[in-house]
DNA sequence: CGGACTTTTGAGCCACGTCAAGAGAAGTGG
DNA sequence: CCACTTCTCTTGACGTGGCTCAAAAGTCCG
């Protein structure tokens, strides 16, 4: 079923590989995969029995309403897990923001073994912090903080000293913030002009002052 | 730690006492503890090691920012479990919102117990998923989008068949939804202008055209 | 160089927030 | 049981942050 929505590998084997992250600890164990800009892993009501971790690129999950609003819940970056859900159907779609790698694994083969299930546990449970602290964001924080946490944030999970660069578009940032395309744009040139990050090419983003940044966060 | 900042029992034993649910199946094992209105049930910072099951009453998680906004991350009825965190401190405060009585179970203990283990494993997912949809809310929904869709969910968590009785007070509601308490308030107004739900008294909401309800919640 | 797409900028508007006051509701003491 | 206090909820008038609509300026590729 899977195969059938995704493209095969085209840079790494599509063969069966166990996957080794950095701390030797193995978080996911499955086959790699290759995919295009903008292609779906799942959509919405697809059977949920798959698992995912990122190796290289990025995916946005979202939802989208009758009348075409969108909603991005969350975005994975390299090294992140996504696709554990309670429901046995996906209450979402994901979908790659460029040419990106995935280590896809069956839920229960990981689940069965106990190292693997740890980790999964662990990441549900971080998932879960992070979709409060999302909550938090979207339910008090004006546009000027939403757009400062979440560069701060990005930066932090890409490892960047002080700089990002957004594997996303300017409408997903805005519909992961609760904004509009308009506002995030105005925002980023309002936090340049009053000297807070510095744009160099509309992805890449300096923070030439971080700890004002910072404040912004609370 | 927790005996020095909780009241113990009044309306039941505080004893150590098996608890069964419905269904025969062990959700949390641990002892009963009964709290008055308001009452903090654990505070940011605290270290997370026990879970909680709700028997009677309700409880409000939120977080509260240095600047005195406060962000409600959920509330939990009777047979809701909260208190299951990644990190090993809190992150977030949980308080009563009136007279409630609290299982409550060592983490570590009931994660020794394969059938609790199941349950907190099911929980975790659950919550994701119910603040997935929070984010949704709070994302891309309109006041009145958010109060039609706050008390549709609630009703069907209380199990009340179009009514419900709010166990929260309006601030509440607002930190909850990311809107004023006069916002909150007005819009329940003009729902009950629009004839859509009827208030008999501030806390008990009749929902008068239910479909016109569930229409708002997409 | 040309065409499609993304981002930025501008002008005006509106949903919701803010500030303020009044109306209930609930607890307290006499 | 009733005054009194206190807290919560409602309503009104007004202000504003972010949305909408519109157009120009980049940016990316073939």
């Amino acid at each position: 079923m899977l195969a059938q929505t995704h493209s095969y590998a085209r840079s790494g084997p599509p063969a069966a590989a166990p996957d080794q992250p950095r701390d030797g600890q193995p978080s996911l164990i499955g086959i790699t995969r290759s995919f295009g800009r903008g292609q779906e892993v799942f959509g919405e009501g697809d059977s949920a029995d798959h698992v995912y971790r990122v190796v290289s690129g990025a995916v946005r999950v979202q939802r989208v309403l009758a009348d075409g609003r969108r909603q991005i819940e969350e975005f994975y970056l390299p090294g992140d897990v996504f696709g554990v859900e309670f429901s046995a159907l996906r209450r979402a779609t994901a979908e790659t923001l460029g040419e990106t790698t995935l280590v896809v694994a069956r839920r229960t083969t990981a689940a069965a073994d106990p190292a693997q299930a740890e980790r999964l546990w662990d990441h549900a449970l971080r998932e879960l912090a992070r979709c409060h602290d999302h909550v938090l964001t979207l339910g008090l924080r004006s546009a000027a903080e939403r757009i400062a946490t979440f560069l701060v944030e990005l930066a932090a999970r890409l490892g960047g000293d002080d700089e990002v660069e957004l594997p996303m578009s300017r409408q997903d940032i805005a519909d992961y913030l609760g904004l509009t395309i308009e506002t995030v744009s105005r925002t980023l040139t309002q936090l340049q002009t009053r000297g807070l990050i510095r744009l160099n090419g509309c992805r890449h983003i300096r923070f030439a002052r971080p700890a004002a940044l910072a404040e912004l966060c609370e």
